[in-house]
DNA sequence: GTGGTCTAGACCACG
DNA sequence: GTGGTCTAGACCACA
């Protein structure tokens, strides 16, 4: 379900948060469907607990998921996402596109990439 | 010149790399323009020269800058920036676009964006 | 394990690189096997520990080890060790090849030399 | 004659004792030739004479030229350079080989590559 | 306990 | 005056 690559400079706790957020944010993980229980998944990718916490508690504060006291957690709904994740995502955009094509990148190649992405790939 | 925020959790000397890349790429600081010291840059920031020197030496390792001991560091051509450099930007803006779209934002409103960007500025 | 020469030119942190680089590239360290750590190396060497880590960090971006935050430092699979370090040696290989010509020497005396260094030994 | 590089890292007094040792190395400057006064070679590269004046003294105590007071300098005879030298390039020779071999090249491609440098030039 | 960041301050090579 | 190296020692995030 979820793959950490231990090689990654990113601390593991971050990858465990995009890797959830993409589950949920994607829709593979459903609107008030339950997540694995912190303990469990802990087990499943054997790291420690409290890793897991802290990614779920951020997550959380994102507005991604609810938990439940004694219940467990669960997906939020996608309208709950705070609109800050948004803002970032936009400054990430826009910081990219300026970037390349300061670097020569013309416009219209990155407007192409956007219709790739969606027919699910882009070539290298 | 460069502004820096200690309460970001990115480290001082990222900041100032992203900084000092953008005055490089976008073009404020020409090709084999001589970038601020060290030593100078460290006083007028109020922070550690090794700092800066870490900032720096990364700077060159990515291509963006070229130093000469006892001359001083220069800004080099756009074309000596290593493609690697827009490899990473790539997966930026992949990830950002995917994103947004499931979050429910349309393809063509992000290309809009993309021309909106050219003509200087997103109305926020 | 690691021998250092005051007297050389070369910075330390160099002669470290250059000394872990053989062990990891020989097979001496095995793929993935763990690196000492910074501090525990440092002290074994009675030199400070960010001179350890600045060689580390360069051997983590030429990727001859990893590094996981919290973990440790980790040999690379030969097969991740950068293109660009094959480049440098061929260079240093071309440079020694035509001045030891220019100075005398036969190529078959060369060639000669690549197997008896194969055979574990070049007679002094 | 001399080509010097700013943006390499070697300091520029290096790159002038590389380049000499070449011309008299190679024949290109042959035995008991003059080589340009200190004075001269420094305008015509437009740097300090301090920095000549260096390699100058270090390439007399490599043996590579000689020194007669109110003359000028002088390319020393092949047989003169110190075998230090060699024994310095055989070390050179020797460190690539045995990486290049570790990394997966064959002795053979490295024999051949001997072969083709004679001849003028290796394809990339 | 591990590596990552940052500071303060020293010395050296280069030009 | 410039960058490069090294030391000593502090604090933090991560696991």
């Amino acid at each position: 379900m979820l793959e950490l690559n231990y090689r990654d400079t990113r601390p593991i706790y971050e990858q465990i948060k995009d890797g959830l957020r993409k589950l949920v944010v994607s829709g593979v993980i459903r609107q008030d469907e339950k997540l694995p229980s912190v303990r469990e998944l802990a087990s499943q990718l054997a790291i420690n607990p409290n890793t897991i916490q802290k990614a779920y508690r951020e997550l959380e504060q994102e507005g991604c998921i609810y938990t439940v006291a004694g219940k467990g957690s669960f997906a939020a709904p996608l309208s709950d996402i705070s609109s800050s994740r948004q803002t970032a995502l936009f400054k990430q955009f826009d910081g990219a596109v300026t970037e390349l094509v300061y670097l020569g990148r013309k416009p219209d190649e990155l407007k192409e990439r956007i219709d790739q992405l969606q027919q699910g790939g882009v070539q290298k």
